[in-house]
DNA sequence: ATGCCTGCAAACCGTTTGCATCCAC
DNA sequence: GTGGATGCAAACGGTTTGCAGGCAT
């Protein structure tokens, strides 16, 4: 894999030690090859090696995002989700705010807002952040449902 | 004030009442007029009446989210950060990763970028919740000084 | 008078930290 | 052997909740 073997030479580069519970953090990751928190990532390591630490799994994380090999969001519910950056293309995701799912979205609108904002406001947008909240098709049926609903009361 | 009286026709209709706490919190976030945390607008309400509760100000916040009429930001220290929102214009907020900061953005090129996720995946982009992480000018400007440095080093 | 709202305090939960031990180098 | 990494457990900080008393209606 080559965010593995990316990894493990920043590892060494850095004066990093490569232990068997990174390399699970790093494989339990890849195997779920999209959003998960945290705690979802500690159970699926867990599963593996039962002597492996939440802190551990936290402090892993945090490695990864020093490397800026993983991206993260802050979910609506106060849960930070994590994702391999398989590739370092600018990825926008959609986060939806009722159920928490997470979809990827492939963008070629999304460059010439980034450039205004950069130019107009001094600001950088970061690549790794790029989420958008919203409804998810399922939710946002049953949000507008809803919202008929209380508005006929 | 508009919102005021939109709070209190909303209470009124809803069979909710009419509080001074409630008055307090609605207030100072008026004349915050911008992002602030719950502890943020505590403080401020704490010196109008030594006798509110965070509690309560927890409480009355959920309340105006239900009427729709404050913002809210995750921002990434895990405070959330809540704004009244004046108009219902569809603002971007641009939130600052290092410091929490965060700006208002009137962006005529985002609406192109909303109409596309919405036909592409069915997914809408809540106006309420437009925010864009990344780096404000000040922290940007850290922010590169420093990588430059540990690539030196 | 009624019951919604509040203050208080404690619980909650995701995340971080201190420290003794362990193991990759 | 040495110091970075780990597991354990406790602390932390923002947010939520249970409950008895208070006040808007």
């Amino acid at each position: 894999m080559s965010c593995q073997t990316d990894f493990i030479r920043e590892l060494r580069e850095r004066g990093f030690r490569l232990t068997a519970q990174r390399e699970m953090v790093l494989g339990v990751l890849h195997e779920i090859d999209g959003f998960a928190t945290a705690d979802e990532i500690y159970r699926r390591v867990h599963t593996l090696s039962a002597a492996v630490d939440i802190s551990t799994v936290y402090r892993t994380l945090d490695l990864l995002q020093s490397f800026s090999l993983i991206a993260l969001v802050e979910g609506g519910d106060g849960q930070r989700r994590y994702k391999l950056l398989l590739d370092h293309v600018a990825h926008t995701h959609l986060v939806c705010i009722e159920c928490g799912a997470v979809t990827g979205a492939g963008l070629d609108t999304i460059q010439p807002v980034l450039d205004e904002i950069k130019s107009r406001y001094g600001f950088v947008v970061d690549p790794g952040h790029l989420n958008l909240s919203g409804w998810c098709p399922q939710c946002c049926e049953k949000h507008t449902a809803q919202d008929s609903l209380s508005r006929a009361a």
